[in-house]
DNA sequence: GTGAAAGCGCTAACAG
DNA sequence: CTGTTAGCGCTTTCAC
C-alpha cells in the first residue's frame, strides 16, 4: 500500500498508463468501457494518484493555501473551517499558512522573521494552486511576492488591491447594531472597539466606527467623546474600556455597542461588577455570532463566518477551474441581528 | 519568478545542479566556498526549491498533516496553533485534515462519506511525511490505513494503539479540580461532563469522571447520583445540566466541577438565572484554560493546549529527522490550577 | 479512443 | 568535494 503505481493499474486493466491517467482524471476522451476497467483495477489495487508526481507532471498540485493572522481565534478558524469544507469537498487539500499580524511598530512586517520566511520561502515552494487570504493586510512587497506567484488569490473580509475580496458590508453591520439600540429607544450609546495590531489599514474598526457615527448622526444624536473607547478585540480589552466608560455615573450611557462579541463579554462583566443590571440598566450588543454569546444572552449581529469562508473558497475554485460548474458565489455576504437578553428599552428616566 | 529552476542557479554559480541541490539542502559534502557561491546565486535569482519536484525525487514532501475532529473549536485549534508553529519553524508546511467526529449511531464512521474519503483518498495521495492526530478516535480500518502509509504518526490527547501519544494525565487533572473544591471545604460537589459524539472510547470523559469519583471516595464523601449530569462539551449542554442539578433546592450542591470551561460557562449562567451567587452560593470550576474564563472569573485547570500541540509536533519531528537535534519532548504534559473568583469556601450552614 | 515517448524539476547513487 | 547519470510517478503532446 502506498507503493501501487499507475503502472500496476495499467497492467491490470490492460491499457497504457496514459489511459489510466486520463480515465482517472475524468477526461472525456476515454471510452466508457475502458474507464470502467481502469476504475475497477484502481479500486482493486487501492490505487490513488501520488500528489507529488501528479503535481510535478501537470503543474497543478490540487491543494490550496489558507492564510490567517490567528490560528487560535474563533472568528478566523471558523472562516477557515467553512473554506476547508468547501475545498476538500471539491477534492483539494488545504495547506495552512500562518501570517503573523503586523505590529504597529513594524507596519511592513519586515522585522518579523516568521512572516518574512512565509513570503520569501514557503509560498515560493509552490505547494498550492491558489491562496485564500483571511482578514489580512499585506505590505506592498508581500503583495508583489504574491502576484509573482501568478496564482489565483481571493481575500476574505479585508480588501486587497488587485485581489477579489468577499466581505460583509461592515458599515451596514455597524449601522444595524446601532439602529437596533436606537429603535429600542436608546440615545446614549457608547462605542467600544478599535485598535488591532494586525489591522494595518484599520478597515474593520474604521468601518464599524463609521457605522456608529453615521447611525448616530442620522438620528441626530450628538456623540459624547467620552463614550468612544478603544479596545483590543478581546474580553479583557472590552472590560477595561467599559470600566472607563461606565465609571462616570453622571454621564453613563444606557447602551454599549461593542465591535465584537468578545469585547461585549468584557463589557458584560464590567457592568456586573459595577452592579449594573443588563439589560435594565445597560443594554449591550456585540458583533460576530460567537457561540458563547447564546448562553450569556448576548444580543449580536451574526456575520456567519463559516459562510464567508465557504464563499471565498468557492470563488477560488471558480478561478482554479473555470471550466467546471461550481456553486454560485453571492456578491454580498449576509448578516443577521440576533436579539437576545442583553438589549431592551432603556428605563424611563434612566 | 516561480520559473527559476535549479538549472539556472547551477549555471550562475558555475556548478552542477547536483551541487546546488546539496548546497541548498545543507549537506556536509560541499565546500564552504561552493556553498557560498550557490547561496549567492540562489538568492540573486530568488530561487526556492519546488516542493513537488523535490518531493517526487526524494520521497520526502517536507509537509506534515494535522488531523482534527473540529476546525472551529478553541481547544483543538489552539493545539493546532502550537503544533503549526513548531512545524513551520522546522521548515515544514502543514496540511490540515478534518476528520469529522464519529456519530454515536455510526461508531465506525463508515457512513460518513467525508471521513471515508479522507482515509481512502486524501491520505493516500501521500502529500505529507507524517501525521499528527489531535484528540481522535480511529476505527480499526482507519488505523490500518494509517499504518499502511508507513509514515510516522503521533497522537495528542487520546491514545491510539501503536501510536506514540502525548496527553495530560486526565485523571490527575480531574482529581486536582475536585481537590481544590475539597480543600475549600466543599463536600457537596456535583459533576457535569461527559458524552461527546466523537468520543468513541470516551477516554477523556471517563477519566475526568473517574478523577471525580476517586477524589470524592478518597475524601470519604458519598456521591449523590443526582449530582452527576451528562453534558455535551458546550455552554448549552452545561446550562441544561446545571438547571437540572440546581433546581432541586433540597439537595443542591455547594460546588460544581465542570469537565470543560465551556460547560462551566453554562453552569455559571444557570446559577445566575436561579439567583445563586457565585461563589457565595455556588462554587464552579472548569477545565481547559479558555481565554473567556479570565474575564468571567472562572476558576479552571489550564492544560496548556498550545504546548500540547508543540510537544506532539516535536515528537513527530524527532521521528521524521532522527539525525537532527530537536528540542526535547517532555514525557508528561503539565497542567495548572488557575484560581479565580468562581470558587470559594462554602458558606457555613449552606 | 489509445499508446509511445518525452519530460516536469529535482535528488541520489555512483564515479572520480 | 563534485559531476554524470538515472530515475521519482505521473501527464501530455503527438501520432495513429
Amino acid at each position: 500500500m502506498g507503493d501501487v503505481s499507475i503502472q500496476k493499474v495499467a497492467e491490470l486493466a490492460g491499457v497504457s498508463t496514459a489511459t489510466v491517467s486520463r480515465a482517472l482524471a475524468g477526461k472525456q476522451s476515454v471510452s466508457a468501457q475502458t474507464r470502467e476497467k481502469v476504475e475497477a483495477a484502481a479500486k482493486e489495487l487501492g490505487y490513488v494518484v501520488s500528489a507529488t508526481a501528479s503535481g510535478l507532471a501537470s503543474g497543478r498540485t490540487r491543494a490550496v493555501g489558507i492564510m490567517l493572522p490567528y490560528l487560535d481565534r474563533w472568528f478566523f478558524t471558523t472562516v477557515m473551517a467553512g473554506a476547508h469544507r468547501e475545498l476538500t469537498d471539491a477534492g483539494y487539500d488545504v495547506t495552512l499558512y500562518h501570517c503573523e499580524p503586523h505590529r504597529l511598530n513594524d507596519p511592513d512586517g519586515t522585522a518579523n522573521p516568521r512572516r518574512a520566511r512565509l513570503f520569501e520561502e514557503s509560498l515560493l515552494r509552490r505547494r498550492v494552486d491558489g491562496l485564500l487570504l483571511v482578514t489580512l493586510s499585506l505590505a506592498p512587497a508581500e503583495r508583489a511576492r504574491l502576484s509573482s506567484l501568478d496564482k489565483p488569490v481571493v481575500a476574505i473580509d479585508r480588501p486587497q488591491p488587485d485581489v477579489p475580496t468577499f466581505a460583509v458590508d461592515n458599515l451596514a453591520v455597524a449601522k444595524a447594531a446601532v439602529s437596533h439600540l436606537l429603535e429600542l429607544g436608546h440615545r446614549d450609546i457608547a462605542y467600544v472597539g478599535g485598535v488591532i495590531p494586525y489591522d494595518l489599514d484599520f478597515q474593520v474598526p474604521v468601518l464599524r466606527r463609521a457605522g456608529y457615527d453615521t447611525a448616530m448622526a442620522e438620528a441626530g444624536i450628538p456623540v459624547r467623546p467620552h463614550w468612544i473607547e478603544e479596545s483590543e478585540y478581546t474580553s479583557e480589552g472590552g472590560y477595561a474600556a467599559a470600566r472607563s466608560i461606565l465609571s462616570d455615573r453622571e454621564h453613563r450611557p444606557t447602551a454599549v455597542f461593542a465591535a465584537s462579541d468578545e469585547i461585549a463579554y468584557g463589557v458584560l462583566m464590567a457592568a456586573r461588577e459595577l452592579d449594573l443590571r443588563v439589560p435594565e440598566d445597560l443594554s449591550i450588543i456585540g458583533i460576530d455570532g460567537h457561540p458563547t454569546g447564546s448562553v450569556l444572552g448576548l444580543t449580536t449581529i451574526d456575520q456567519h463566518p463559516a459562510q464567508q469562508g465557504a464563499v471565498g473558497a468557492r470563488a477560488l475554485l471558480h478561478a482554479l477551474e473555470p471550466e467546471v460548474e461550481h456553486a454560485p458565489v453571492p456578491a454580498r455576504l449576509p448578516f443577521e441581528l440576533i436579539a437576545r437578553q442583553s438589549t431592551a428599552a432603556p428605563r424611563v428616566g434612566a
